[in-house]
DNA sequence: ACCACTAAATGAATGCCATTCATTTATAAG
DNA sequence: CTTATAAATGAATGGCATTCATTTAGTGGT
């Protein structure tokens, strides 16, 4: 029994030896270190440097080491994204209106997803059995559809119909300022230069994005909304 | 002054043989054969099997020759997005209502991209400038909403609105169909649970996400419908 | 007709990356 | 106490995009 346990020994040396191999006292991993990890290596230095490497060195690790507690790189992936979906506001649910809570859950499904956009084709694909996070907010979400008056059989159809839209404005959000200019082209496309510049006249405070999400989301809130109470009951 | 040229020289062996260095009589290489060298393959294999690699033994040539007519991988792949913007119906705009044209624009456009679902990342952050067949495609759709009685400043952020909701529906078309079956913990998710159980059974006809575009795009196209001659002109 | 320049090919690196495997050590179970 | 299992190391492995030196063929200028 040494008066000093192993996980604390860093000698006299400057903190550079690496532990020994085999199995530490106690585990240096899990899966919720592995996650925060991951995140704190995103914000610092964005997705294309989350390497299984990188985020081995994030963890004072051997990169092999991560592979005994996920499967592989989209595995972290997955855990990034599932812990995201626990950031998304649906505290509109339950307290104000339909609308209200639809609109605060959409603008911040969209903030967190623009942040996080390389996640968006892990999502698109991502069985939710195994995301514990993804399935609360689905059950709160389709809970607040269903309390407003949706037909059931609808309330799906119009969450992923919200979802593919938020989805795909996260990406709207990263597009760069002079997405839209038509460079030497401009002469033989008369139109779409003149409406360019129209929009850049016409929507001057805020980003282009939020118009154009903002819009749109007036759009599928209005048109989803005429679907409640469709049904006889309540 | 030889009988044959140079480009036919295929010998008596198998057609095995390599062509030897420098530069060869007649361009082996240009855009457009890259273009549909890189289609072809991603028809055959996949995204996963479109590598530089792949593609320069699908061209015959080595792998560092394509550099000379592009400058990435990114390059290769904003030639096949530009490409398959072309492929985008627009044929409403200009013969039907705005209605119907823009219902098959969206159709068209969301099942071409929901085959290149990997190309999304790549348009989101695509400078049009230099894709010429993504520019004459904005122009007509630009001049459809005009000449729909939009006004002006409002008709790129109602076709990005559009537009996000069809990359996002693209992606969903691509979901494997259980990707709601919440498993274990189907108890503590009752209300999601139930709804997943009723869409299955509502739709029946047709897939998920042909449900859920239909209805977002109804939603959408109603609820931008509205702007059309809010100005006083016309 | 010659010469320099540029364009377009080859083939051999380079460096990064995810992943696997043999090995070592510690803990837990029977 | 013995055996199995979990969790670490470190050394491959194979694939990938990209670069570079080299070779050859057209092109433009004098």
């Amino acid at each position: 029994m040494p008066a000093v346990p192993a996980a604390q020994q860093r000698p006299a040396d400057g903190g550079i030896r690496r532990r020994r191999a085999g199995r530490p006292s106690s585990a240096v991993l899990d899966k919720a270190g592995i996650t925060a990890a991951a995140l704190e290596l995103v914000s610092r230095k964005g997705y294309d440097g989350l390497t299984m490497a990188a985020l081995a060195k994030e963890l004072d690790v051997a990169p092999s080491a991560l592979y005994n507690h996920v499967t592989s790189k989209q595995d972290v992936l997955l855990l990034v994204e599932d812990h995201l979906m626990s950031l998304v506001d649906v505290s509109g649910f339950g307290t104000g209106t339909w609308e209200e809570a639809v609109r605060r859950w959409a603008w911040s499904y969209r903030d967190v997803f623009a942040e996080h956009t390389p996640l968006i084709p892990v999502i698109a694909v991502l069985p939710v059995t195994d995301a514990p996070q993804t399935l609360a907010m689905y059950e709160t979400v389709s809970k607040g559809f269903l309390d407003a008056g949706f037909p059931p059989e609808q309330i799906i159809p119009a969450i992923v119909a919200l979802e593919s839209f938020i989805f795909g404005s996260a990406y709207d959000v990263t597009a760069p300022a002079d997405i839209f200019d038509s460079g030497t082209m401009a002469e033989s496309t008369p139109h779409f230069t003149a409406a360019v510049r129209d929009a850049a006249a016409g929507a001057g405070r805020g980003r282009p994005a939020d118009t154009a999400f903002s819009l749109g989301l007036d759009a599928l809130v209005s048109g989803l909304g005429v679907l409640r109470r469709a049904n006889p009951m309540e």
